[in-house]
DNA sequence: CTGAAAGCGCTTACAG
DNA sequence: CTGAAAGCGCTTACAG
């Protein structure tokens, strides 16, 4: 069934049949738009939509693409729960907005330009922060919009969404410092990765602000994930600095950090605070519950989708880089000294 | 940069250069392959997906479509890990076999037949058990092969993998009563619900089998999800009916149930030992570690993709119904009382 | 081994 | 308000 098929049982031409389809109302007596309309629901035609975007250039498909600078491309991406709860906003907000979301998970760097002629791409969204050089090579290229979360390309070519980092580690550090925490570990290998950077940077400003000199004895260079956090909580209770409190870079490292601090006898958060970074559904099922840092992560994959669409339909958007923000969302897994 | 472009670079015709990228390298000469691939690598030709869609009625697009039969469309589906984790999978493995992944997640019961006429795809996966009516109609009318998992349909024209969801229940109550225990409640309103009743039933077969008859008391009919849980681990300490362990549904249920029991006073494992279901990476950062019952997630997504593959390449694979099996994994939530 | 013709299903641009 | 012509970029089927 199609668009000339239509066009016979309705003893039309093709072009009144897909002014009708488009809307094209004014160039179509009300008479024939409803003969039309009527055999379209009784055939249940539905247009093709390659033939469409071969003519008009324009596909209504983005492109996510799901990757790490990470060397390993067998990973399930996905497992981890901040990319496919950005996923699932951004395809719901796509798919309300008349496009279509189709994802690929590639391996480090990639070319994405390929995929992204092979189906005449409207837009294109990184679903991880990818090498500054990577992205600014592609956007030489690229043909399409592009949006990306929290990198430190510096370009007004590229929609880049934000979290504000070091607000985030100034106030888990600030909030452990309130209730009377002084000696407080950080645990991440931030040198290198901006975002970790970051959130240290904002760790090292509420201890200035507190009058607390930073301590190169309280940074644990561990990986922030469950493994590096089990380590860096062993560490920690061994090392007996009298560290009393922890700031992290991810939940899951919180996590890592308590059962390693509780595999050496600490009791949490009597012995150590814990503070978690994402504010995942984890939090709550933990014990103690996780108190974490939030960034609002279905916020920025709303904005990262809905400036794309601005920019695919209008060429010129106001801004292309927003910084989101940040809150602390309070558990048990604190405890004051006061 | 088309077909035709090349063409002309390589004072060949079209169909040459199409020759050469099909790889029909019986049809073309060895010094006209070389010429042509090298004008190919110059350019950065692509070649449009599009047109080629259009003319081979074969798209090499699947769709996965990602819904429940909960009413509730504005549920971000992928923060289940359940379905997040199966997406990464299925989508690792179209990739590496050329296909593409489009995601679509419905509101209840939308008419999937439309998207697939409008892009052509030559499969459809459904990432959650779809009502039986529902299924079979879409069956009817569908141009293209369909996978589901876990469906109740009893049909040789669906690629159904389902888990052995009986054997769960029972390996998940076998476990307990090996441990010592007798008096099991199970945790979920199965009726209607055709997974959850092969849980019960096998539940019901291991209590069966050990000569523990089925107490209709030790049936709570909560929900399986954290509140349900939390509620059911409320209840069954306020109804001191000695019971000692929980067979549930889902592990954010078990987890639930723990949370319960403890705000009532309980200690766990001691007593009270629970049962998850799933598997998911969630067991392990809970206190104590939740033992559960394995689905072997990964096992049925790349079964599904890999059927759907063979059936869209050959018309006729040797099965449509596969059923996976499940296992035990061991944890901290369960104690013996022998 | 090579290529001219026709067509996939749609839309733009134009003529009436 | 309506429609015949041409084209989007590719491939199948055929002729040489």
């Amino acid at each position: 069934m199609t668009l000339k098929d239509v066009a016979k049982k309705a003893n039309v031409s093709t072009m009144t049949v897909s002014n009708v389809i488009n809307g094209k109302h004014n160039r179509v007596s009300e008479k024939t738009i409803e003969k039309v309309n009527t055999i379209i629901a009784e055939c249940g035609y539905v247009p093709n939509l390659n033939a469409r975007s071969l003519t008009n250039k324009v596909s209504n498909i983005i492109q996510i693409i799901i990757s790490s600078d990470n060397a390993n491309s067998d990973e399930n991406y996905l497992e981890n729960p901040y990319i496919s709860s950005m996923l699932g906003t951004i395809e719901h907000e796509l798919r309300n907005n008349g496009y279509y979301t189709m994802i690929s998970s590639i391996s480090n760097n990639t070319d994405v330009t390929q995929m992204q002629k092979n189906w005449n791409m409207d837009g294109i969204i990184f679903l991880y922060p990818y090498k500054k050089e990577y992205l600014s090579k592609l956007l030489e290229t690229s043909p399409c919009p592009i949006a990306v979360f929290d990198s430190d390309l510096q370009s007004n070519d590229i929609i880049n969404v934000c979290s504000n980092d070091e607000k985030g580690g100034y106030l888990s550090t600030k909030y452990l410092i309130n209730r009377g925490h002084k000696k407080i570990a950080f645990v991440a290998d931030y040198k290198g990765n901006h975002v970790l950077t970051s959130r240290f940077n904002g760790y090292r400003r509420a201890l200035n602000e507190s009058g607390i000199s930073l301590n190169e004895e309280f940074i644990y260079n561990y990986q922030p994930s469950y493994q590096g956090g089990i380590s860096a909580g062993k560490k920690i209770v061994a090392d007996k600095k009298g560290i009393t409190a922890v700031v992290t870079t991810a939940d899951i490292c919180a996590i890592g950090v308590m059962e390693g601090a509780k595999l050496e006898g600490y009791r949490i958060p009597v012995d150590l605070s814990v503070m978690g970074y994402d504010n995942l559904s984890l939090c709550q099922y933990t014990t103690p519950k996780l108190a974490s840092v939030s960034q609002n992560i279905n916020e920025k994959a709303l904005l990262a989708t809905r400036l794309l669409i601005e920019k695919i339909k209008n060429c010129d958007i106001p801004t292309n880089h927003v910084i989101t923000d940040v809150e602390i969302v309070e558990r048990h897994s604190v405890v004051s000294i006061l």
